[in-house]
DNA sequence: TTCCTATTGAAAATCTTTTTCAATTATAAA
DNA sequence: TTTATAATTGAAAAAGATTTTCAATAGGAA
């Protein structure tokens, strides 16, 4: 899904496609990490520099909505955000760069129903992330 | 375990027993569901009124460090804490009440080899929490 | 082009958490 | 018990993060 996409789901939402979201969506969309506020207005002001931080945190809200985006939980922080995946993915992330790599593939269910019926509960989600060491920050010492 | 070892836990690790800390661990040990600083400020100070809200905080970033408590993340909000079980286990919270039941008996081994493999990463923790209604919050209308 | 109103950025307001500091108090030593 | 000392306290201030307010601007339908 390229970040023209973004602006199209934006636009079909009737939001209007402004400067500020555009600079916005074209960093998001294309970091391989999570990204805080902040840290999307200093990159986005890069490229327009009239960019308001009260505009990252309004995007933000409105890609989030639209499910472009999703918050990510880590030990150090949950203000960040990052592109989700299509379909039934989790999380892995590098916890040295930060790179998040989304998989799928886990099967739950037989876990699910065991818990339920030790509990009583009706499970309806479930949250699952793994944490570790990429590839490239194996190599580089830790 | 009993709220009288948390103040032995704090005690054989150099801390002070005193009043404020005392209300506080008294409040979050016993609860079943996660507790925000704030809440726990304003349970405690029923007890004792002296109490400060800086005391909460202080006082709990203590308890987590001896891994008493352990921070609970949820969609609405990373800033509550409850009890911490002991061993591996994991959360699961009635979306409904909040109240936090721990399970055990994930093996998610077969899932993180297979995920490693394919990813080249080396993985070294996991989250996993499962989110649903307590039986109490399935009967009365959710 | 015109018009309407969604959107903007600055500033202020609100919330949460941390730091500072002088007074108090838990605890170990006498 | 009393004393000495350093950890701890709560109030207040500071720092940070997010939200609200508001007048000016600009996107996009007509
Ligand atoms: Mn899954
Ligand atoms: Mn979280
Ligand atoms: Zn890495
Ligand atoms: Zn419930």
């Amino acid at each position: 899904m390229n970040s023209k996409s973004w602006l199209t789901a934006l636009s079909e939402h009737g939001y209007r496609l402004t400067e500020a979201r555009r600079a916005v969506v074209a960093i998001i969309h294309s970091s391989q990490r999570a990204l805080t506020p902040l840290e999307v207005y200093d990159s986005a002001r890069l490229a327009y520099p009239e960019l308001g931080l009260v505009s990252v945190y309004r995007t933000l809200e409105k890609l989030e909505e639209l499910n472009l985006i999703q918050r990510v939980h880590q030990p150090a922080g949950c203000q960040a955000f990052i592109s989700s995946a299509e379909g039934h993915k989790h999380l892995l992330l590098c916890k040295r760069c930060g790179q998040v790599t989304f998989f799928e593939g886990d099967d739950l269910e037989p876990l699910i129903k065991s818990i339920s019926r030790r509990t009583n509960y009706a499970i309806s989600e479930h949250w699952l992330q793994l944490f570790g060491l990429c590839e490239n920050c194996q190599k580089s010492g830790s």
